[in-house]
Formats: C-alpha cells, structure tokens, sequence
DNA sequence: AAGTAATCCTGATCGC
DNA sequence: TGCGATCAGGATTACT
C-alpha cells in the first residue's frame, strides 16, 4: 500500500535536496550519512517496487536503490514543501516532479527500527533477468506475488522442524507477515502458533496460505487508497486493522468465532494471540 | 546446518 | 506533577 501510494508521486520525480536529521535512520547504510546525501542528492526515481517489508526506489541509470524499510513505526509522508515536519522525521526528501511540481518526501519513525539506506541492485536468485536492492536478496517473495511457489512451500514446511508461526515469520520462508498477520491468519485457519509444521497436513497449509493471503489482500486494500490528501499513510494499523481484528489483542475478549476468552502468551519476545478452544495443537493422523 | 534466543530502540501509557 | 517501569515487534546477531 505504501508503494502504491508513492508510485505517482516519485516515479520520475529528482531529488533536490537530503536533509538527514537522525544517522540512527542510516543504520543499513553502510556508509556515512554524507555519503547517503551524496549520492542521493541529483538521483531521478524509477517505479518504487517491493518485496516482503522492503521497498526500494531504483535511481535511474544507475544500479542502485534507495531502500525503505518501516520496521513497526516508520511512515513515508508526503507533504506539500514548507508543510510543518512531524516532530519524528528522521530524513526528509525536497522531490521535484516533472508534471506535479516540488514534494517531499518525509520518513518518520518513532522507534527506530527502520530505516533508509542506498543499496546496490544484485541479480535476484528466484527471478531469472530481474534485480533487488543487496540486502533484500535473501527475502522470499510473498504469497500474493504472481511467481510466488505454493508447492515449494509446503515442502518447505514438510521439511522444517519447527512451530507454524515461527516459520510465518521467517522472511526466507515466506515474507510479508508480520506478527498480526500471522495471529489473524492462524486464527482463521483453527491452527495453533506452535503446531509443529511438520505434523501440519497438506490440507491445513493450504487453508493456512489461503487466509495468510486473504489476510494480506485485505490490508493492502484498504490501506492502499490514493493519496489524495498529502497524507500517505502506511502503518498497519489503520483502516481495516482497527476494526477487524479476530485475535490480535483481543485477549480476554471472546472469540468471535466460538466465545471463549482469547489467551495472549509470549512467544518469540512477542505476544500470540490465540482461540484455546478453536485452535489446538493436533498430531498427524 | 538448522533452530532459537537475545538484541536493538523510544514514545506513549500507566501506576504511584 | 513527576518519575520510573512497562510495552510494542521487525530483522539481524550470536549462540547452541
């Protein structure tokens, strides 16, 4: 939703001008903050594209990106130049567009745990003739991705010894799912977080991929308007998550599906969320 | 080698 | 009113 919303407005668009007010923000520069400014500053954008929770804006004629990660907190603002700054910018972009005139480009980002970094663009390993930003190339692609292999990852699964949610999780595996996701898409599927994959049949992952993507589909839908108002906004809590969560921190609220109390337990130095009653960890038969 | 735990990071919120 | 404790989870790292 968030590469959707920028597409119009940086396609084709110049930097003019790098303002760099936190070097904490750079973290997956490798470079110093100069250097990212340098090599920024005079760059025209190419079609924003995606993979799992990366974004990058290819810089034409060259064969690197300026990759976006949101982490939980970041935000890509667009704003009209000389608009106030959200106290948490960390860097902001002066644009010039050829048809649409002079933007910026804000990122803001409370806790830090994304970033903005320019990258060179490598061969991707699993798309014959197309390239991703270096330190993108070990993401997998994501389920809604056309090219995206539903029998590979199954087998993946099969093979794997480890719980559901954990292999949801791992960006290598599948990417694109987060926490919520994964809560809401277990919970829509009756499967336990720590269901051993291994021991998940074939037709409880492929109910499993069905929602994660059903899941997915929705939030990129209603996340992914126009951008109309200046504001770009992108974080997954709006729109559909603030009013159709099953399961994610609904705990002590009962399962819409069945009404029993949904239970939060930590796991993975974060929370699950989960029905007790509608979703058990269950041996293979 | 594969699986898992620890780590980073700060603003909002809560309890006292 | 102020202060400290608590909480949130992406991806990477450092282990076992």
């Amino acid at each position: 939703m968030v590469r959707s919303g920028l597409a119009p407005a940086v396609t084709g668009a110049t930097v003019a001008s790098v303002e760099v007010f936190d070097e904490r923000s750079l973290r997956r520069h490798d470079a110093p903050s100069e250097d990212f400014i340098d090599r920024l500053t005079g760059a025209r954008f190419d079609e924003p594209r995606r993979r799992g929770k990366f974004l990058w804006i290819p810089i034409a004629g060259r064969s690197q990106a300026l990759v976006i990660h949101l982490g939980m907190s970041g935000q890509v603002l667009l704003r009209e130049p000389g608009a106030p700054r959200d106290r948490l910018t960390r860097i902001s972009l002066g644009m010039e567009h050829p048809e649409h005139g002079p933007l910026r480009v804000d990122f803001v980002d409370q806790r830090i745990f994304g970033s903005m970094a320019i990258d060179d663009l490598v061969a991707a390993a699993d798309v014959p003739g197309d390239t991703v930003p270096a330190q993108v190339a070990h993401i997998a692609r994501d389920p809604l991705d056309a090219g995206f292999d539903d029998a590979r990852f199954f087998a993946a699964l099969a093979r794997r010894n480890t719980g559901i949610k954990r292999a949801l999780l791992d960006q290598t595996l599948i990417s694109g799912i987060g926490n919520i996701y994964a809560d809401e898409a277990l919970w829509a599927s009756r499967i336990h977080y720590d269901q051993p994959t291994g021991e998940l049949s074939r037709p409880r992952a492929r109910t499993l991929l069905a929602q994660v993507r059903l899941v997915l589909g929705k939030a990129l839908a209603e996340g992914g308007t126009s951008f109309d108002a200046q504001y770009l906004n992108v974080n997954g809590e709006s729109g559909y998550f603030s009013h159709s969560l099953n399961a994610y921190g609904q705990q002590g609220n009962p399962c819409p599906r069945c009404g029993r109390p949904i239970v939060r337990e930590q796991f993975m130095n974060r929370g699950s969320h989960f029905c007790p009653r509608c979703q058990r960890l269950v041996a293979r038969r």
